[in-house]
RNA sequence: UCCAAAGUAGCUCAAUGGUAGAGCACGCGGCUGUUAACCGUGUGGUUGUAGGUUCGAGUCCUACCUUUGGAGCCA
Protein backbone atom coordinates (compact mmCIF):
# COMPACT_ATOMS: atom_id res chain seq x y z
CA UNK A 1 0.00 0.00 0.00
CA UNK A 2 1.35 3.77 -0.84
CA UNK A 3 2.43 5.89 1.69
CA UNK A 4 2.43 9.27 1.18
CA UNK A 5 5.75 11.34 2.04
CA UNK A 6 3.92 13.56 4.44
CA UNK A 7 3.14 10.27 6.40
CA UNK A 8 6.71 8.61 6.23
CA UNK A 9 8.52 11.59 7.12
CA UNK A 10 6.15 12.12 10.04
CA UNK A 11 6.84 8.13 11.77
CA UNK A 12 7.83 8.10 15.03
CA UNK A 13 9.59 4.87 14.28
CA UNK A 14 11.35 2.89 11.68
CA UNK A 15 9.33 0.85 9.30
CA UNK A 16 9.97 -2.67 7.73
CA UNK A 17 8.13 -1.94 4.67
CA UNK A 18 6.71 1.07 2.93
CA UNK A 19 6.27 1.93 -0.66
CA UNK A 20 6.43 5.45 -1.66
CA UNK A 21 5.15 6.60 -5.52
CA UNK A 22 6.32 9.87 -6.11
CA UNK A 23 8.43 12.03 -8.35
CA UNK A 24 12.41 12.48 -8.64
CA UNK A 25 13.43 15.57 -8.00
CA UNK A 26 17.12 14.61 -7.86
CA UNK A 27 19.71 12.29 -7.91
CA UNK A 28 23.28 11.92 -6.82
CA UNK A 29 25.08 8.83 -7.34
CA UNK A 30 27.67 7.25 -5.60
CA UNK A 31 29.96 4.22 -5.96
CA UNK A 32 27.81 1.18 -5.50
CA UNK A 33 24.48 2.91 -4.66
CA UNK A 34 22.33 6.47 -5.62
CA UNK A 35 20.55 8.88 -3.67
CA UNK A 36 16.84 9.86 -4.72
CA UNK A 37 15.43 12.79 -3.67
CA UNK A 38 11.55 12.02 -3.92
CA UNK A 39 8.79 13.97 -3.63
CA UNK A 40 5.10 13.43 -3.91
CA UNK A 41 3.64 16.71 -3.65
CA UNK A 42 1.83 15.60 -0.12
CA UNK A 43 4.61 18.16 2.18
CA UNK A 44 7.16 20.17 0.70
CA UNK A 45 9.78 18.25 2.03
CA UNK A 46 11.44 15.47 0.00
CA UNK A 47 12.48 11.72 1.13
CA UNK A 48 15.08 10.29 0.47
CA UNK A 49 15.82 7.45 -1.10
CA UNK A 50 19.28 5.11 -0.84
CA UNK A 51 19.29 2.52 -4.16
CA UNK A 52 21.69 0.58 -3.62
CA UNK A 53 23.39 -1.73 -6.96
CA UNK A 54 22.20 -4.92 -6.02
CA UNK A 55 18.54 -3.62 -5.47
CA UNK A 56 15.98 -4.43 -8.18
CA UNK A 57 15.94 -2.04 -10.97
CA UNK A 58 18.55 -0.31 -10.10
CA UNK A 59 19.59 -0.97 -13.68
CA UNK A 60 17.19 1.53 -15.28
CA UNK A 61 18.87 4.21 -12.05
CA UNK A 62 20.27 6.37 -15.06
CA UNK A 63 16.95 6.85 -16.94
CA UNK A 64 15.66 8.60 -13.39
CA UNK A 65 16.68 11.83 -14.18
CA UNK A 66 14.83 14.79 -12.58
CA UNK A 67 10.99 14.61 -13.24
CA UNK A 68 10.91 10.60 -13.77
CA UNK A 69 7.81 9.18 -11.51
CA UNK A 70 8.84 6.01 -9.45
CA UNK A 71 7.75 3.25 -7.23
CA UNK A 72 10.08 2.83 -4.28
CA UNK A 73 9.73 -0.34 -2.14
CA UNK A 74 12.10 -0.38 1.10
CA UNK A 75 12.43 0.07 4.84
CA UNK A 76 12.25 3.55 6.51
CA UNK A 77 15.18 4.07 8.80
CA UNK A 78 16.30 6.65 10.82
CA UNK A 79 18.81 8.80 8.49
CA UNK A 80 22.61 8.69 9.76
CA UNK A 81 23.39 11.67 7.89
CA UNK A 82 22.62 15.32 8.55
CA UNK A 83 19.72 16.74 6.67
CA UNK A 84 16.69 14.51 6.91
CA UNK A 85 15.30 12.57 10.00
CA UNK A 86 14.11 9.61 8.20
CA UNK A 87 15.25 8.01 5.06
CA UNK A 88 13.90 5.07 2.68
CA UNK A 89 16.02 2.30 1.93
CA UNK A 90 14.97 0.82 -1.23
CA UNK A 91 14.53 -3.25 -1.58
CA UNK A 92 12.83 -2.41 -4.94
CA UNK A 93 13.25 0.14 -7.80
CA UNK A 94 10.59 0.91 -10.50
CA UNK A 95 10.61 3.21 -12.93
CA UNK A 96 7.15 4.12 -13.87
CA UNK A 97 7.81 7.02 -16.58
CA UNK A 98 10.68 8.61 -18.05
CA UNK A 99 11.48 12.65 -18.10
CA UNK A 100 13.78 13.28 -20.98
CA UNK A 101 16.24 16.42 -20.85
CA UNK A 102 13.59 18.41 -22.01
CA UNK A 103 11.97 18.20 -18.46
CA UNK A 104 11.94 22.10 -18.15
CA UNK A 105 12.27 22.09 -14.12
CA UNK A 106 15.50 22.04 -12.87
CA UNK A 107 16.97 21.61 -9.08
CA UNK A 108 17.44 25.19 -9.18
CA UNK A 109 15.44 28.07 -8.88
CA UNK A 110 13.33 29.71 -11.70
CA UNK A 111 11.66 32.63 -12.31
CA UNK A 112 8.26 33.19 -11.63
CA UNK A 113 7.55 34.56 -15.02
CA UNK A 114 9.18 31.42 -16.65
CA UNK A 115 7.03 28.99 -14.02
CA UNK A 116 4.07 30.95 -15.32
CA UNK A 117 4.62 30.05 -19.14
CA UNK A 118 4.70 26.09 -17.91
CA UNK A 119 1.70 26.03 -15.35
CA UNK A 120 0.94 23.01 -16.10
CA UNK A 121 4.54 21.69 -14.62
CA UNK A 122 5.07 24.56 -11.78
CA UNK A 123 3.13 22.63 -9.39
CA UNK A 124 5.87 19.78 -9.34
CA UNK A 125 8.32 23.25 -8.09
CA UNK A 126 9.07 23.62 -4.43
CA UNK A 127 6.68 27.30 -4.71
CA UNK A 128 3.77 26.37 -6.28
CA UNK A 129 3.36 23.38 -4.53
CA UNK A 130 3.53 24.87 -1.35
CA UNK A 131 1.26 27.72 -2.73
CA UNK A 132 -1.69 25.40 -4.03
CA UNK A 133 -1.35 23.19 -0.73
CA UNK A 134 -1.78 26.48 1.01
CA UNK A 135 -5.18 27.22 -1.45
CA UNK A 136 -6.44 23.92 -0.79
CA UNK A 137 -6.07 24.05 3.15
CA UNK A 138 -7.48 27.75 3.51
CA UNK A 139 -10.31 26.88 1.01
CA UNK A 140 -11.01 23.74 3.53
CA UNK A 141 -10.59 26.53 6.30
CA UNK A 142 -13.06 28.92 5.07
CA UNK A 143 -15.92 26.33 4.72
CA UNK A 144 -15.33 25.57 8.34
CA UNK A 145 -15.50 28.93 9.46
CA UNK A 146 -18.80 29.15 8.50
CA UNK A 147 -20.08 26.15 8.62
CA UNK A 148 -19.13 26.53 12.48
CA UNK A 149 -21.02 29.51 13.07
CA UNK A 150 -24.17 27.80 11.15
CA UNK A 151 -24.04 29.49 7.53
CA UNK A 152 -25.04 27.83 4.96
CA UNK A 153 -23.20 27.22 1.97
CA UNK A 154 -25.45 28.61 -1.21
CA UNK A 155 -24.33 27.57 -4.98
CA UNK A 156 -25.40 30.87 -6.53
CA UNK A 157 -25.74 30.34 -10.68
CA UNK A 158 -22.88 31.45 -12.74
CA UNK A 159 -24.59 32.39 -15.63
CA UNK A 160 -26.90 35.25 -14.93
CA UNK A 161 -28.93 37.43 -16.67
CA UNK A 162 -28.35 40.54 -15.02
CA UNK A 163 -26.56 42.94 -17.12
CA UNK A 164 -26.04 45.66 -15.07
CA UNK A 165 -24.63 44.33 -11.15
CA UNK A 166 -22.46 47.12 -11.52
CA UNK A 167 -19.82 45.19 -10.37
CA UNK A 168 -17.35 45.52 -13.93
CA UNK A 169 -17.43 44.26 -17.33
CA UNK A 170 -18.91 40.93 -18.33
CA UNK A 171 -18.72 37.87 -20.32
CA UNK A 172 -21.04 37.19 -23.16
CA UNK A 173 -22.51 33.73 -22.93
CA UNK A 174 -24.01 32.46 -26.60
CA UNK A 175 -24.29 29.14 -27.98
CA UNK A 176 -24.32 31.69 -31.15
CA UNK A 177 -21.39 30.40 -33.55
CA UNK A 178 -18.39 32.86 -34.33
CA UNK A 179 -19.54 35.18 -36.11
CA UNK A 180 -23.05 35.55 -36.19
CA UNK A 181 -25.30 38.45 -35.16
CA UNK A 182 -28.51 37.27 -34.46
CA UNK A 183 -30.72 38.63 -32.05
CA UNK A 184 -30.54 37.59 -27.91
CA UNK A 185 -33.95 37.26 -28.17
CA UNK A 186 -33.36 33.97 -30.13
CA UNK A 187 -30.12 33.05 -28.41
CA UNK A 188 -30.18 29.84 -25.94
CA UNK A 189 -32.22 31.55 -23.12
CA UNK A 190 -34.11 33.95 -25.02
CA UNK A 191 -31.90 37.02 -23.63
CA UNK A 192 -28.49 38.14 -23.40
CA UNK A 193 -26.81 36.25 -20.72
CA UNK A 194 -22.85 36.82 -19.09
CA UNK A 195 -20.97 35.06 -16.53
CA UNK A 196 -21.94 36.48 -13.18
CA UNK A 197 -19.79 39.42 -11.55
CA UNK A 198 -20.61 38.51 -8.08
CA UNK A 199 -23.39 35.83 -5.90
CA UNK A 200 -24.62 38.78 -3.94
CA UNK A 201 -27.88 39.36 -5.12
CA UNK A 202 -29.15 36.02 -5.20
CA UNK A 203 -27.26 35.08 -1.60
CA UNK A 204 -29.52 38.29 0.14
CA UNK A 205 -32.39 35.77 -1.42
CA UNK A 206 -31.56 33.04 0.61
CA UNK A 207 -30.63 35.46 3.63
CA UNK A 208 -33.88 36.59 3.51
CA UNK A 209 -35.11 32.56 4.10
CA UNK A 210 -32.30 31.18 5.87
CA UNK A 211 -30.61 33.78 7.79
CA UNK A 212 -26.62 33.50 7.26
CA UNK A 213 -25.22 32.20 4.55
CA UNK A 214 -22.50 32.32 2.28
CA UNK A 215 -21.30 31.92 -1.54
CA UNK A 216 -17.50 30.76 -2.80
CA UNK A 217 -17.42 30.09 -6.25
CA UNK A 218 -16.24 31.07 -9.21
CA UNK A 219 -16.66 34.82 -10.71
CA UNK A 220 -16.22 36.56 -13.96
CA UNK A 221 -14.58 40.11 -14.69
CA UNK A 222 -14.02 41.40 -18.43
CA UNK A 223 -11.83 44.38 -17.26
CA UNK A 224 -9.19 44.42 -19.51
CA UNK A 225 -6.71 44.87 -16.13
CA UNK A 226 -3.20 44.30 -16.46
CA UNK A 227 -1.95 44.45 -13.10
CA UNK A 228 -0.58 41.44 -10.33
CA UNK A 229 -4.31 41.96 -8.37
CA UNK A 230 -6.40 41.15 -11.23
CA UNK A 231 -7.89 38.26 -12.88
CA UNK A 232 -10.94 37.54 -16.00
CA UNK A 233 -11.59 34.48 -13.68
CA UNK A 234 -10.93 34.33 -9.70
CA UNK A 235 -13.03 32.94 -6.57
CA UNK A 236 -14.81 34.83 -4.15
CA UNK A 237 -16.42 34.66 -1.34
CA UNK A 238 -19.53 36.14 -0.45
CA UNK A 239 -21.21 36.11 3.02
CA UNK A 240 -24.85 36.99 3.86
CA UNK A 241 -26.41 37.60 7.01
CA UNK A 242 -30.23 38.74 7.88
CA UNK A 243 -30.83 40.56 10.89
CA UNK A 244 -27.01 41.86 10.47
CA UNK A 245 -26.00 45.94 10.46
CA UNK A 246 -22.83 47.22 9.47
CA UNK A 247 -21.38 46.68 12.44
CA UNK A 248 -21.62 43.01 12.78
CA UNK A 249 -20.92 43.14 9.15
CA UNK A 250 -17.18 44.59 10.06
CA UNK A 251 -17.36 42.54 13.21
CA UNK A 252 -17.21 39.43 10.55
CA UNK A 253 -15.27 40.44 8.16
CA UNK A 254 -12.34 40.63 11.31
CA UNK A 255 -13.34 37.21 12.36
CA UNK A 256 -12.83 36.38 9.09
CA UNK A 257 -9.26 37.49 8.02
CA UNK A 258 -8.22 36.14 11.67
CA UNK A 259 -9.43 32.98 11.46
CA UNK A 260 -7.73 32.16 8.06
CA UNK A 261 -4.57 33.47 9.11
CA UNK A 262 -4.21 31.86 12.67
CA UNK A 263 -5.74 28.74 10.31
CA UNK A 264 -2.67 29.66 7.70
CA UNK A 265 0.05 30.18 10.94
CA UNK A 266 -1.13 26.49 12.66
CA UNK A 267 -2.01 24.78 9.56
CA UNK A 268 0.63 25.19 7.08
CA UNK A 269 3.63 25.78 8.81
CA UNK A 270 5.99 24.55 7.07
CA UNK A 271 4.64 25.58 3.62
CA UNK A 272 4.49 29.02 5.20
CA UNK A 273 8.12 28.89 6.42
CA UNK A 274 9.14 28.55 2.62
CA UNK A 275 7.26 31.51 1.71
CA UNK A 276 8.75 33.70 4.61
CA UNK A 277 12.20 32.42 3.26
CA UNK A 278 12.23 32.91 -0.12
CA UNK A 279 8.86 34.87 -0.81
CA UNK A 280 8.77 37.71 1.97
CA UNK A 281 10.42 37.78 4.88
CA UNK A 282 8.08 39.71 6.93
CA UNK A 283 5.34 37.39 6.42
CA UNK A 284 5.21 35.68 9.93
CA UNK A 285 5.51 38.62 11.67
CA UNK A 286 2.75 40.62 9.44
CA UNK A 287 0.31 37.31 10.68
CA UNK A 288 0.84 37.86 14.25
CA UNK A 289 0.29 41.61 13.70
CA UNK A 290 -3.24 40.71 12.11
CA UNK A 291 -3.86 38.68 14.89
CA UNK A 292 -3.12 40.29 17.68
CA UNK A 293 -4.24 43.92 16.72
CA UNK A 294 -7.92 44.72 16.72
CA UNK A 295 -8.24 46.49 13.16
CA UNK A 296 -8.63 49.76 12.60
CA UNK A 297 -11.89 51.25 12.43
CA UNK A 298 -12.23 54.65 10.48
CA UNK A 299 -15.29 56.94 8.93
CA UNK A 300 -14.53 57.73 5.13
CA UNK A 301 -14.44 61.54 6.32
CA UNK A 302 -12.24 60.92 8.91
CA UNK A 303 -10.04 59.01 7.09
CA UNK A 304 -9.79 61.79 4.33
CA UNK A 305 -8.59 64.12 6.98
CA UNK A 306 -5.79 61.79 7.98
CA UNK A 307 -4.75 62.12 4.45
CA UNK A 308 -5.00 65.86 4.12
CA UNK A 309 -3.03 66.64 7.67
CA UNK A 310 -0.63 64.04 7.07
CA UNK A 311 1.67 66.33 5.34
CA UNK A 312 2.01 64.40 2.26
CA UNK A 313 1.48 65.03 -1.10
CA UNK A 314 -0.25 62.88 -3.27
CA UNK A 315 -0.26 62.29 -7.21
CA UNK A 316 -4.58 62.21 -6.71
CA UNK A 317 -6.33 64.23 -5.12
CA UNK A 318 -8.01 64.17 -1.37
CA UNK A 319 -11.49 65.60 -1.71
CA UNK A 320 -14.84 64.22 -0.43
CA UNK A 321 -16.74 62.54 -3.17
CA UNK A 322 -13.90 60.70 -4.75
CA UNK A 323 -12.29 57.40 -4.10
CA UNK A 324 -9.27 56.62 -2.20
CA UNK A 325 -6.61 55.98 -4.75
CA UNK A 326 -3.77 53.08 -4.10
CA UNK A 327 -1.55 55.70 -2.43
CA UNK A 328 -4.02 56.93 -0.39
CA UNK A 329 -4.83 53.20 0.83
CA UNK A 330 -1.27 52.07 1.06
CA UNK A 331 -1.01 54.94 3.13
CA UNK A 332 -3.83 54.59 5.67
CA UNK A 333 -2.34 50.74 5.77
CA UNK A 334 1.39 50.42 5.44
CA UNK A 335 2.40 53.74 6.95
CA UNK A 336 -0.86 55.62 9.05
CA UNK A 337 -2.04 52.53 11.14
CA UNK A 338 0.50 49.77 10.08
CA UNK A 339 -2.09 47.51 10.38
CA UNK A 340 -5.49 46.45 8.28
CA UNK A 341 -8.00 49.45 8.53
CA UNK A 342 -11.58 49.49 7.44
CA UNK A 343 -13.14 52.17 5.91
CA UNK A 344 -16.95 53.02 6.80
CA UNK A 345 -19.76 55.03 5.44
CA UNK A 346 -18.64 56.33 2.05
CA UNK A 347 -20.17 58.85 -0.28
CA UNK A 348 -23.47 57.65 -1.71
CA UNK A 349 -22.33 58.53 -5.06
CA UNK A 350 -19.73 56.56 -5.70
CA UNK A 351 -21.20 53.49 -4.25
CA UNK A 352 -23.99 50.83 -5.63
CA UNK A 353 -27.18 51.06 -5.53
CA UNK A 354 -28.09 48.10 -2.96
CA UNK A 355 -26.30 49.73 -0.19
CA UNK A 356 -28.31 51.20 2.56
CA UNK A 357 -28.50 54.82 3.05
CA UNK A 358 -26.94 56.57 6.18
CA UNK A 359 -29.34 58.71 8.27
CA UNK A 360 -27.13 61.56 7.09
CA UNK A 361 -28.73 61.10 3.86
CA UNK A 362 -25.52 61.51 2.10
CA UNK A 363 -23.29 58.25 3.02
CA UNK A 364 -23.86 54.55 2.79
CA UNK A 365 -23.44 51.91 5.54
CA UNK A 366 -20.31 50.50 2.86
CA UNK A 367 -16.91 49.30 4.43
CA UNK A 368 -14.03 48.16 2.74
CA UNK A 369 -11.15 46.37 4.54
CA UNK A 370 -8.03 47.52 3.24
CA UNK A 371 -4.90 45.29 4.01
CA UNK A 372 -0.96 46.42 3.75
CA UNK A 373 0.72 45.49 0.76
CA UNK A 374 -2.60 44.40 -1.16
CA UNK A 375 -5.04 46.81 -0.92
CA UNK A 376 -8.55 46.54 -0.58
CA UNK A 377 -9.11 42.48 0.46
CA UNK A 378 -13.40 42.92 1.36
CA UNK A 379 -15.92 45.17 0.36
CA UNK A 380 -19.47 44.77 1.98
CA UNK A 381 -22.03 46.92 3.37
CA UNK A 382 -24.98 47.13 4.84
CA UNK A 383 -27.90 46.53 2.37
CA UNK A 384 -30.88 48.97 1.60
CA UNK A 385 -33.87 46.83 3.28
CA UNK A 386 -36.31 49.81 2.45
CA UNK A 387 -38.31 49.58 -0.83
CA UNK A 388 -38.91 53.08 -1.53
CA UNK A 389 -34.86 54.25 -0.93
CA UNK A 390 -34.06 51.15 -2.62
CA UNK A 391 -36.21 51.81 -5.77
CA UNK A 392 -34.78 55.51 -5.38
CA UNK A 393 -31.42 54.44 -6.00
CA UNK A 394 -32.03 52.21 -8.86
CA UNK A 395 -33.50 55.51 -10.33
CA UNK A 396 -30.79 57.55 -9.29
CA UNK A 397 -28.34 55.23 -10.81
CA UNK A 398 -30.68 54.53 -14.13
CA UNK A 399 -31.53 50.87 -13.41
CA UNK A 400 -34.78 50.02 -14.11
CA UNK A 401 -36.59 48.28 -11.34
CA UNK A 402 -38.30 46.13 -13.08
CA UNK A 403 -35.19 44.04 -14.41
CA UNK A 404 -34.79 43.80 -10.40
CA UNK A 405 -38.52 42.86 -9.45
CA UNK A 406 -37.05 39.71 -7.58
CA UNK A 407 -34.68 41.58 -5.77
CA UNK A 408 -37.21 44.22 -4.97
CA UNK A 409 -39.54 41.60 -3.66
CA UNK A 410 -37.15 40.95 -1.02
CA UNK A 411 -38.26 44.23 0.61
CA UNK A 412 -41.56 43.68 0.01
CA UNK A 413 -42.02 40.39 2.01
CA UNK A 414 -40.84 40.42 5.11
CA UNK A 415 -37.74 42.45 4.58
CA UNK A 416 -34.90 42.46 7.11
CA UNK A 417 -31.98 44.95 7.88
CA UNK A 418 -29.16 42.66 5.92
CA UNK A 419 -25.64 43.06 5.55
CA UNK A 420 -22.68 40.99 3.99
CA UNK A 421 -19.34 41.15 1.92
CA UNK A 422 -17.10 40.35 -0.52
CA UNK A 423 -13.75 38.95 -0.70
CA UNK A 424 -11.74 37.45 -2.99
CA UNK A 425 -9.96 34.39 -2.19
CA UNK A 426 -7.09 35.05 -4.71
CA UNK A 427 -5.96 38.24 -2.85
CA UNK A 428 -6.55 36.69 0.79
CA UNK A 429 -3.85 34.14 -0.56
CA UNK A 430 -1.82 36.44 -1.45
CA UNK A 431 -1.92 38.51 1.82
CA UNK A 432 -1.94 34.82 3.90
CA UNK A 433 0.97 33.61 1.56
CA UNK A 434 3.39 36.88 0.21
CA UNK A 435 3.11 35.65 -2.99
CA UNK A 436 2.82 39.14 -4.76
CA UNK A 437 1.50 38.61 -8.24
CA UNK A 438 -2.44 36.87 -8.31
CA UNK A 439 -1.15 35.02 -11.54
CA UNK A 440 0.79 32.59 -8.68
CA UNK A 441 -1.99 31.94 -6.81
CA UNK A 442 -4.78 30.33 -8.81
CA UNK A 443 -3.98 27.21 -11.25
CA UNK A 444 -4.22 28.35 -14.29
CA UNK A 445 -4.45 32.56 -14.52
CA UNK A 446 -6.90 33.95 -17.32
CA UNK A 447 -5.83 37.38 -17.94
CA UNK A 448 -6.04 39.41 -20.97
CA UNK A 449 -4.96 38.02 -23.87
CA UNK A 450 -4.02 34.38 -21.59
CA UNK A 451 -6.16 31.69 -21.71
CA UNK A 452 -3.44 28.86 -22.50
CA UNK A 453 -4.22 25.66 -20.33
C1' U B 1 -6.32 50.97 -21.59
C1' C B 2 -2.17 54.64 -20.02
C1' C B 3 3.17 55.40 -18.30
C1' A B 4 8.04 53.13 -17.70
C1' A B 5 11.53 49.15 -18.23
C1' A B 6 13.10 44.51 -20.31
C1' G B 7 13.45 40.53 -24.27
C1' U B 8 20.82 36.98 -25.92
C1' A B 9 21.74 28.86 -25.30
C1' G B 10 16.44 24.70 -22.14
C1' C B 11 17.02 28.14 -17.39
C1' U B 12 19.62 32.56 -14.89
C1' C B 13 22.58 36.19 -16.86
C1' A B 14 27.39 38.66 -19.33
C1' A B 15 29.25 40.95 -23.85
C1' U B 16 33.02 50.22 -25.54
C1' G B 17 29.17 49.88 -32.64
C1' G B 18 34.31 45.48 -34.31
C1' U B 19 35.36 37.02 -33.83
C1' A B 20 28.34 35.95 -29.16
C1' G B 21 30.40 33.99 -23.50
C1' A B 22 29.73 32.01 -18.28
C1' G B 23 27.10 29.23 -14.50
C1' C B 24 23.27 25.71 -14.17
C1' A B 25 20.58 21.87 -17.03
C1' C B 26 21.73 17.75 -20.51
C1' G B 27 25.74 13.92 -22.62
C1' C B 28 30.47 11.39 -21.48
C1' G B 29 34.48 10.27 -17.83
C1' G B 30 36.03 10.46 -12.64
C1' C B 31 35.30 10.81 -7.24
C1' U B 32 32.40 10.63 -2.98
C1' G B 33 26.80 8.64 2.93
C1' U B 34 25.53 12.37 -0.79
C1' U B 35 21.92 16.28 0.03
C1' A B 36 21.06 23.21 -4.87
C1' A B 37 26.92 17.24 -4.17
C1' C B 38 31.82 17.85 -6.34
C1' C B 39 36.05 17.64 -10.39
C1' G B 40 37.14 17.22 -15.69
C1' U B 41 35.05 17.39 -20.54
C1' G B 42 31.50 17.92 -24.50
C1' U B 43 26.81 19.40 -26.93
C1' G B 44 24.08 23.70 -27.18
C1' G B 45 22.54 30.53 -30.66
C1' U B 46 18.32 33.22 -37.20
C1' U B 47 20.50 37.81 -29.91
C1' G B 48 11.50 38.55 -29.58
C1' U B 49 9.57 39.93 -34.97
C1' A B 50 9.94 43.26 -39.26
C1' G B 51 12.26 47.31 -41.26
C1' G B 52 16.13 51.20 -41.04
C1' U B 53 21.15 53.83 -39.97
C1' U B 54 26.35 52.09 -40.60
C1' C B 55 32.17 49.60 -43.86
C1' G B 56 30.24 46.72 -39.76
C1' A B 57 24.34 46.18 -35.16
C1' G B 58 23.13 41.80 -29.50
C1' U B 59 24.47 47.11 -28.96
C1' C B 60 21.80 52.98 -32.36
C1' C B 61 16.58 54.42 -34.66
C1' U B 62 11.15 53.14 -35.93
C1' A B 63 6.96 49.92 -35.63
C1' C B 64 4.86 45.61 -33.73
C1' C B 65 4.70 41.31 -30.23
C1' U B 66 5.52 39.44 -25.32
C1' U B 67 6.77 39.97 -20.23
C1' U B 68 7.56 42.82 -15.78
C1' G B 69 6.68 47.17 -12.57
C1' G B 70 3.41 51.33 -11.71
C1' A B 71 -1.57 53.68 -12.72
C1' G B 72 -6.87 53.27 -13.76
C1' C B 73 -11.02 49.70 -12.73
C1' C B 74 -11.89 46.53 -8.82
C1' A B 75 -12.13 41.53 -5.52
Amino acid sequence: MRTLIKHALASTEPKDAVSVSAWVRSRRDAKGFSFLELNDGSCLTNLQAVVDSNVPGYEQIALLTTGASVIVEGRLVASPAAGQKWEIHATSLKMVGLADASYPLQKKGHSLEFLRTIAHLRPRSNLFGAVFRTRSRLAYAIHRFFQERDFVYVHTPIITASDCEGAGEMFRVTTFKEGSAPAPAVDFFGKPTFLTVSGQLEAETFASALSNVYTFGPTFRAENSNTSRHAAEFWMIEPEMAFCDLAGDMDLSEEFIKATARHALEDCAEDLGLFQKFVDKTLHERLAFVLERPFQRVAYTDALEILAKSGRTFEHPVQYGLNFQSEHERFLTEEHFRCPVTVFNYPREIKPFYMRLNDDGKTVAAMDVLVPGIGEVIGGSQREERLEVLEENMRLQKLQPEAYWWYLDLRRYGTVPHAGFGLGFERLLMFLTGVSNIRDVIPFARTPGNVEF
